[in-house]
DNA sequence: TGTTAGCACTCAACATCAAGGAGTGCTAAC
DNA sequence: GTTAGCACTCCTTGATGTTGAGTGCTAACA
């Protein structure tokens, strides 16, 4: 069977009105919702068909009928072709230039949720790609050094570094030059065994003590991956029964809590990004268990020169997907503007 | 009337029997629950007494009785004096020596919270009391200076400090040393504006940068009173349903997300510190208002030197304030040992 | 051939009602 | 002071009926 311009019509208003409402949406509503003007029972006809067709679903026999997750995806899809560049008016906007980029996170994601009444988390922007731009060794006492490593952005990272034997000031100048003129520029990814093993030579008889500043540098790189994820508005999902009855929301909170299984979702969307950077996922097609009767909404932002990160917003399946994806798209723009104003 | 021997073992008995089933506890079952040896009758005229007292009361007419605040405030009174060191086997602690703060502070909230079953959350110490260790300044470029601070405990705060004019190599090291000549050993409160006029006279032309600098000290410092604490285990509540019932989870899981609030908790907790540093709040007694149908149980702990942070525990008010309050004895003393072994 | 009116049918939701039972307060007897 | 007995209360549970929204099907219509 085919999905002809009637029965897409028709679809669109039950999902429409589904998502207004959240109560299955009956056959003389959509004769009255739409301009078809088709009564009741052509509607019955084309409804059962579309459950046959798998769009649509009945809760029990002498239901209405709402949207299954292949309706939502249909849904989602048209809409996305019909108004890409929807502007979303944000209530109470306010994302200033801040310092900390933690707090920055945390506004954004405070916002999202603000604004959409739906959960929403943020990820920090991976500084996987990112070059290194200072760093420096000081003395701490005798046998503690503290190594500070700044990379573009001005993420600063600090480790505690244990030495052994105490290294002297003019010691200390030459690993801070030597650092500084082999690291400096160098992505992570670019420090490779060939610049270590070259390194350690030129420190000489301290060789053994660049390997440990090498890893501590390492460390604070890698302390980066174990995920920063910020959320904000858990609690708007007791907004939504669908998503809080039969003990879900106890699932749905610790995910939220852990955060580590978010990991995997803005994983997800990172790499398989599409033009726009927005993603949705409906119901199933969520990487996270827990998500499995959510929809989730990921958008990828930029602080430029590849220092991207994900916002997520996590609701009900019947979400207003217009808003949320606009919401988004705003966000993304905001994010571009503050960083070119640097 | 008087709280008499009986009065106390019928008391303690309802209260004992309604921690384990969370039902409303009649006076047939007190009457064989205790060795009294009392018909139920006779239990029922001392209930009775105990309800016009306030220990007790009843959800209605014809049930059992249920502890009141000030039957929990008994029980934990009482309960408290007589098993003060009740040792608590934890399972499956492992509280290894951590060198971020951060993952340390998160694996104990998780230890706390799997091991009671209720919600956990940790707040940093403070380093309110804390003495400046070492003050670093270094050139980022042109136009930023970076500050490292580190204080006792090895805490490292760190800030960029824009600066008008670019300042020389020789500048950079003698304003190091006065930083580091004035400022190390002082608690944050001992940094007056005497001393800071001292430096900026001391610091000649570049007095005014002496200035930003402190202010961006100061602001590192205040940085860490923006409260860091960590939960873990909200979604436990979700096992009372007295405390998710009515719409009650998503004020708590709010609270538990923003964290603002805790800090209130906390904040009250550290100031009127008892001997053992464990103070038990139930229902209305708590500062926080989402929590009045809760009992909140905190402990400050201490890793030397007035780092002090505080550990919370929030269930239900049938809660098992024995087995939490051996834990936090536990943890405090684990707390106590690794901060020993540095 | 597509559309529609009509009708019997289904089923969740809601209200009503009775039975059961846990527990109480009171009274009178021990 | 303690206890047995009894009437009473009120929540809980389950059964029963009613209502109403909505369906599927059929037959008639354009």
């Amino acid at each position: 069977m085919e999905l002809d311009e009637r029965k897409k019509i028709i679809l669109k208003a039950v999902i429409r009105n589904y998502l207004e409402t959240g109560e299955p949406v009956g056959s003389r509503t959509i004769s009255k919702y739409t301009d078809l003007n088709l009564s009741s029972a052509t509607i019955r006809n084309e409804m059962a068909d579309l459950e046959e067709m798998g769009y649509i679903l009945q809760p029990h026999t002498s239901a209405g009928r709402i949207p299954s997750d292949k309706g939502y995806r249909f849904y989602v899809d048209t809409m996305m072709e019909e108004k890409d560049r929807e502007v979303v008016e944000l209530k109470e906007m306010l994302l200033e230039r801040q310092d900390k980029m933690e707090t920055l996170l945390k506004q954004v994601a405070k916002v999202v949720a603000q604004n959409t009444q739906y959960a929403a988390m943020i990820s920090a922007p991976s500084t996987h790609r990112n070059k290194v731009k200072f760093i420096q060794l000081s003395r701490l006492n005798a046998t503690q050094l503290i190594a500070v490593i700044v990379s573009e952005g001005n993420i600063i990272k600090n480790n505690i570094i244990p030495v052994a034997e105490e290294i002297s000031d003019e010691n200390l100048l030459k690993f801070n030059i030597l650092l500084n003129t082999h690291l400096t520029g160098l992505s992570m990814e670019e420090i490779n065994l060939g610049i270590i093993a070259a390194l350690k030579q030129q420190a000489g008889v301290h060789g053994n003590i660049i390997g440990e500043v090498i890893d501590a540098v390492g460390d604070a790189i890698k302390a980066d991956d174990d995920l920063e994820i910020y959320t904000s508005g858990t609690n708007n999902i007791f907004r939504y029964p669908e998503l809080t009855d039969n003990g879900k929301a106890s699932e749905l909170v610790g995910t939220f809590e852990e955060k580590q299984q978010l990991g995997t979702l803005i994983q997800e969307t990172l790499e398989d990004e599409a033009g726009t950077g927005i993603q949705v996922y409906i119901g199933e097609e969520s990487p996270v268990q827990s998500m499995k009767d959510c929809s989730v909404v990921t958008a990828t932002y930029e602080l430029g020169e590849g220092m991207k990160g994900t916002i997520g917003i996590v609701g009900p399946k019947r979400m207003d997907y217009d808003k949320v994806i606009g919401t988004l798209r705003t966000i993304q723009s905001k994010l571009d503007e503050l960083y070119k104003k640097d």
